[in-house]
RNA sequence: GCCCGUGUGGCGGAAUGGUAGACGCUACAGACUUAAAAUCUGUUGUCCUUUCGGGCGUGGGGGUUCGAGUCCCUCCACGGGCACCA
């Protein structure tokens, strides 16, 4: 039987999507499989927050997941890969304030229409395990947990000063201030005091930064910011007794410097600059005249070193010495002890101090090669001009130098983070609300856990600024658990960052129904997240909050996990070209056209237009694409496979709608090849797992071994997750079916068991192609639950190569050899050829390198 | 300033120290077609050469090696993170 493979009918992508989506749904496919018998996959992408439409972002993001978890079931594993909602959040409000809808109807609203749009998506989701953070039996539980937290000394509350964002009119967590902006406002952020509550992250600073160097399924990248961000510096606390007998504690991480010591800094916030301001009109308007300019951080950070001369000085606790005391801008008050001693040969901003006040600079630290340093060095060394110091190291110097000052009562080694305290009070409705009662008499009461959930009043208006949990007419108003008189709600929300602290602890439940959502059992079943995957910019929010979050419900005995994310994969953004009208504003690409001179131009107007680097996509900037259009005109498995073509994973990712459409065309390919296929005899019955190879033709032969060592390079592919390499082996494997069409499709045996393993390796990335297919080839049940190829190594070895032939290191030819023919034979053979002489040119060979299977190269 | 990361055709990108440019996009050509589209088959780093073949090529410079995109040193460019953190 014969056909034409170019009269195929074209592939009906909609009608075949629909169909395996909707079978997928009913037949509940990819229902979560408990059984202990298999080895676990926890594959999970960084859930949705519910904004209103997806974006080409999360189809990528998901796909990625998608893949893996497709993947990791056709290889034996029980899969848990589910789905949910990251669902409170400001937005919410917003728009309940822009349009008036209610948070909870917009959220839930949005939710419907992204989870549409994710089922048209064909990802492998145990529904059933689906929530959202502002699902009633969520945060009630998370209620439960704000309590154990309180009870093990975790949660406390605190006047302090806060990051205010006046957009938002909301409280930020350090972590949520970007270049001194508000992280989805962008409204530069104002400093307030507030009483807040804080999570004592602070605890597991230790843990956090040691078990970093143990996350090695985690990109390098992020193991670097979270240490930066955690910032451990380890030193010594000096006490210096001053001239007017108090004390000055400083700290130092270069104690070993004490010698170098010229002078000591105090911040302007410092309570001895405080006090002597109030009798000191110097000093008084010195303070004054530094706090003008000073609201953003950006331009704290660009400003001149400035101080003032206290006239206070302090002894040097080893020379007999006075140094002089400043109160300088640069010093912080909310890091160390707001104190310095500054030894400016040896630190960059005691020496732009020092120089600037004409103070004395004092070397004792010589590197250790002979070159004169320029000062400041804060290099390695030995030390010099420093006593019982000289001559040592620098490590050594600095544990001397503590030991010394510890004796003398004056020192204490300290550790101090840059990690602050997590504050986790946001004055916004549409969170999970604090199970706390403030009363006059009792004070800060905690709820009891049968008092619980305190469940958020929908009755609220957001026609006033600030909290309408605040203004609600009666929902703050409680009687006092324990004395029962009047008192009031706890009306500051958590930030939402909490509820994403443990979300993936929640997907574990076996029993979604079970009140009891922390269900040890389950966690411990699946627990640690074995694949996570999400974009970069989390990773220091999110990530190390749910680290710390994990570490600290391990603490108080609701898991057995304290690391929660094993390995973790941060996929690139999608990128687009950008266009700009001569007036500056952004263009949709559908508005520009290119010309034939290469330039581009507004297709209404032919008006020239500025073509823009590539960026991430967004709405702002107009170059954004539709998923839902791309899959009404090109199919889901199309897109599924461009945003894993090309480009690694981890990188960016250029949009291109050429790409697209490559995509596009090579599903139509692929159904071509399978029509023809079927139509050439391939089908279940005639796959045979032991093939007579040696009676192959060499041709069918040849393509059998293309065939095993394609599996094997899609395998190990998968196993790095390059899915643009297993792209690319696919594409290949299928070019080479297609140039011996005329040969396999006499040989359906043989056709068939490559056309099976094809499916099979298509199906993660394009599944319902593959599940149609599969189907029509009369192959048994779902092609996902159907095992991975395997191959067979004995087909993956190279009999006969084109051995490269160098001449000093030049490629000069090649020679078809059979990889085990003697080495004298081959060497004959490479200077046999024409090319070879020539370049030899009748010098004399002075080495002949062999590398078997590899190459020849001859010295002359 | 400090810490990461990345530099390969017109573009996205392949390449255990061993034939640089797999696979794709773009472009061009041929076949099919009345024609176009689609499809199938080629060509596509660059320069010299009718051909055979040869020169130059992985950001720049140096080094190790029979052999370097890959290893080492150094410089440059771009991207990201942190940034008076004592």
């Amino acid at each position: 039987m014969s056909l034409d493979i170019s009269e195929i009918t074209p592939y009906n992508f909609s009608v075949v999507e629909k169909k395996w989506q909707k079978f997928w749904r009913e037949k509940k496919s990819f229902k979560t499989c408990i059984d202990a018998s298999k080895p676990k996959c926890f594959v999970l992408e960084m859930f949705m927050y519910p904004s209103g439409k997806v974006h080409i972002g999360h189809v990528r993001n998901y796909t990625i997941g998608d893949i893996i978890a497709r993947y990791k079931l056709a290889n034996g594993f029980a899969v848990l890969h589910p789905v949910g909602w990251d669902a409170f959040g400001l937005p919410a409000e917003n728009a309940a304030l822009k349009n008036g809808r209610h948070p909870k109807e917009w959220t839930y609203q949005n939710i419907q229409t992204m989870k549409k749009q994710i089922e048209s998506l064909g990802f492998s989701y145990d529904w059933e395990r689906e929530f959202a953070t502002c699902d009633e039996k969520y945060y009630a539980y998370q209620q439960k947990i704000f309590l154990e937290l309180y009870k093990k000394g975790l949660i406390y509350r605190k006047k302090s000063e806060v990051n205010w964002d006046p957009i938002d009119q909301c409280v930020l967590a350090n972590e949520q201030v970007i270049d001194g902006k508000g992280w989805r406002s962008g409204a530069i952020v104002e400093k307030k005091m507030l009483s807040q509550w804080f999570l004592k992250i602070t605890d597991f600073a230790d843990e956090l930064l040691s078990e970093i160097n143990h996350l090695d399924g985690w990109p390098e990248k992020v193991r670097t910011m979270q240490k930066n961000w955690i910032g451990k510096s380890e030193g010594c606390l000096i006490t210096f007794k001053s001239s007017i007998g108090e004390y000055i504690e400083v700290f130092s991480t270069r104690p070993d410097t004490i010698f170098g010591a010229t002078f000591l800094a105090i911040s302007p916030g410092h309570p001895l600059a405080q006090k002597l301001s109030k009798t000191n009109s110097t000093i008084k308007s010195f303070l004054e005249s530094i706090k003008i300019g000073s609201t953003s951080t950006e331009q704290i950070e660009k400003q001149e070193k400035i101080g003032i001369d206290t006239g206070i000085t302090v002894d040097h606790p080893f020379l007999n010495k006075k140094l002089p005391v400043f109160i300088a801008n640069f010093v912080l008050m909310d890091y160390g002890t707001g104190a310095i001693f500054s030894t400016p040969a040896h630190d960059e901003r005691d020496y732009e101090f020092a120089t600037k006040y004409n103070l004395p600079i004092i070397q004792v630290v010589k590197s250790n090669d002979n070159f004169p340093e320029k000062l400041p060095y804060s290099g390695d060394g030995i030390l010099e001009n420093s006593e019982f110091l000289n001559g040592l190291s620098v490590t050594e110097a600095k544990n001397k130098s503590i030991d010394k000052l510890c004796e003398m009562g004056i020192g204490q080694r300290k550790v101090f983070f840059k990690l602050r305290d997590w504050g986790i009070s946001r004055q916004r409705y549409w969170g999970c609300p604090i199970p706390i009662i403030h009363c006059e008499k009792c004070g800060i009461v905690p709820l009891h856990e049968n008092n619980l959930p305190i469940l958020l009043p929908e009755d609220v208006s957001f026609d006033k600024t600030g909290n309408p949990l605040d203004h609600h007419p009666t929902w703050k108003h409680v009687n006092c658990p324990i004395c029962n008189s009047e008192a009031l709600r706890e009306t500051d929300t958590l930030d939402t960052f909490v509820d994403s602290s443990w979300y993936f602890l929640r997907f574990c439940a076996n029993n979604p129904e079970n009140i009891e959502l922390l269900d040890s059992k389950s966690i411990k079943q699946w627990m640690p997240v074995d694949q996570y995957i999400g974009g970069v910019e989390h990773a220091i929010l999110h990530l190390l909050y749910a680290r710390f979050f994990t570490k600290a419900l391990a603490e108080c005995g609701f898991t057995n996990v304290r690391e929660p994310f094993k390995n973790l994969f941060t996929q690139g953004m999608v990128c687009n070209n950008t266009y700009k009208s001569k007036n500056g504003d952004w263009l949709f690409p559908s508005q520009v056209r290119k010309t034939e001179d290469g330039t581009y131009e507004l297709i209404d107007t032919g008006e020239k237009v500025t073509v823009g680097r590539s960026e991430k996509m967004s709405k702002s900037k107009k170059n954004v694409v539709d998923p839902d259009e791309i899959i009404s005109t090109y199919g889901t498995d199309a897109l599924r496979l461009f945003v894993v073509s090309d480009t690694p994973p981890e990188r960016d990712f250029p949009w291109s709608d050429e790409g697209l459409e490559g995509s596009w065309r090579f599903i139509n390919r692929l159904w071509r090849l399978f029509v023809f296929a079927q139509a050439n005899g391939v089908c279940s019955e005639k796959c045979k797992d032991v093939i007579d190879y040696e009676n192959l033709s060499d041709n069918i032969q040849q393509l059998y071994k293309i065939y095993h060592v394609s599996i094997k390079n899609i395998t190990l592919a998968l196993e790095d997750r390059a899915m643009n390499k297993v792209v690319a082996y696919i594409r290949e494997l299928v070019n080479c079916i297609y140039m011996n069409l005329e040969n396999i499709q006499n040989n359906s045996s043989v056709f068939s068991v490559i056309i099976r393993d094809l499916i099979k390796m298509l199906a993660p990335i394009s599944p319902h192609i593959s599940e149609e297919v599969w189907n029509i080839l009369g192959f048994n049940g779902l092609v996902s639950e159907n095992p991975w190829p395997k191959y067979d190594e004995k087909y993956t070895i190279v009999e006969t190569i084109n051995l490269p032939i160098q001449v000093n290191g030049k490629l000069r030819g090649t020679i078809d050899i059979c990889i085990d023919e003697k080495e004298e034979n081959i060497f004959e053979k490479a200077l046999a050829l024409q090319t070879v002489q020539n370049a030899i040119a009748n010098r004399v060979i002075r080495k002949k390198v062999f590398v078997k299977g590899k190459i020849i190269n001859f010295v002359v």
